[in-house]
DNA sequence: TATTATACTGTATGTATATTCAGTATAATA
DNA sequence: TATTATACTGAATATACATACAGTATAATA
């Protein structure tokens, strides 16, 4: 793409604001009349540079055959941003990676939904975390960080297990994960002796009914 | 908007796509193209049907002038909607109406988030439906609708008071509601003497920590 | 029953439009 | 210094296109 100039630039602005306003693209003369231009060449030389560096199409002997040429990466549409994000299988063993097999499906989520963003999310397994109200198959948005603090609900794999606990770190060689539910147990884990690792931290939840 | 034909749909369709794919509306030699006529008096007959319906607008003389009448609330940018949905306060006293002083604020969210549509979120207050993983400050996802079975969890108002509750109906004139929180007890409603609404039917939940 | 809407074919035509050719002039490269 | 890109005017022309007119046929209304 090479430089447009100031003058290119006024008729490239020109020819996007008659298809906002139109509908469909200008011809040679309306791009005059917009441009104070008095031949219709003028637009015809402006159309072929713009064509040339890349900004526009021309559809050869059609009417009205321009077409702007789209390099931005996103399109301006409302003011929000949209993404995918990867729903993740809570294996029983195994960190919950983003490797296409353990993905269960995408699903379209604005990516200010909940006030932290986040990376995935989580299928819940199990009950341990009832009175924290995430259910049995419940999704769980995690934010992927190791900035943890006590009583956030971390994302968390200890040898080939992964897990959803209160976190908590009563000395430094100790982590202590705590279920919401009275039916189990905390867990301790000794960090000299197992394999820990903090996969993410709770950010949200949704769930389907 | 009257209604369209099947026909004057496809040909609609057409247009949309060929603007889509060209940048510039079709000519009605290009209609003819992709829709099979040999005439092009079929495409002009069909575009001031869909004029007159109000689908398009044609200018006068200009060749290729038509344009799509966006008459959607949401824009087809990607190829998924999404929408604005208000979040609506359970006020303690009253129908969680839309009018905008019960507004809390408009959320952005794919439509098709949960499976089943819905219309609004309405806060959560209280804890009675808190085993079914239901918590104070959640979001429910609700769906206007009559249409409730017994064990769907749904929205009512009782007099003046609105609450989110299991629905059975053991009987024509008698409605139960069920908590999910053993501190509190069943809502028998005898549909004779008091005035008993269904709002509408929980779909879904989102939750922000 | 008459009328209107839908759904076409087929022909014709004025004009809207792209596009080429012939110039003029200035500033930037090679 | 010659060449190329930019930035225009002005005229000419083949054709792309909208659009009107003349029909045919079917289904839905009034």
């Amino acid at each position: 793409m090479k430089d447009i100039t100031p003058q290119q630039n006024k008729v490239l602005d020109c020819i996007k604001v008659y298809i906002k306003e139109t509908g469909f693209p200008p011809t040679r003369s309306d791009i005059c009349k917009e441009m104070g231009f008095k031949s219709p060449n003028s637009a015809e030389t402006h159309l072929r540079a713009l064509e040339k560096k890349g900004f526009i199409s021309i559809a050869s002997g059609a009417s009205r055959g321009i077409s702007i040429i789209n390099n931005d990466i996103k399109e301006e549409t409302s003011s929000y941003d949209s993404n995918e994000y990867p729903i993740v299988g809570l294996v029983a063993a195994g960190s919950p990676t983003l490797a296409s097999e353990n993905i269960e499906k995408q699903v379209n989520c604005p990516s200010n939904f909940f006030s932290t963003s986040f990376d995935y999310f989580l299928r819940v397994k199990g009950l341990s975390m009832k009175d924290a109200g995430i259910m049995e198959d419940d999704l769980i948005a995690v934010k992927k960080t190791h900035d943890i603090r006590n009583g956030d609900i971390v994302i968390a794999r200890i040898e080939d297990e992964v897990t959803v606990k209160y976190f908590r770190k009563p000395a430094d060689d100790m982590v202590v994960l705590e279920p919401a539910n009275d039916d189990f147990n905390d867990i301790e884990i000794n960090l000299r002796n197992e394999d820990f690792f903090i996969e993410g931290k709770y950010v949200g939840l949704i769930r389907e009914n």
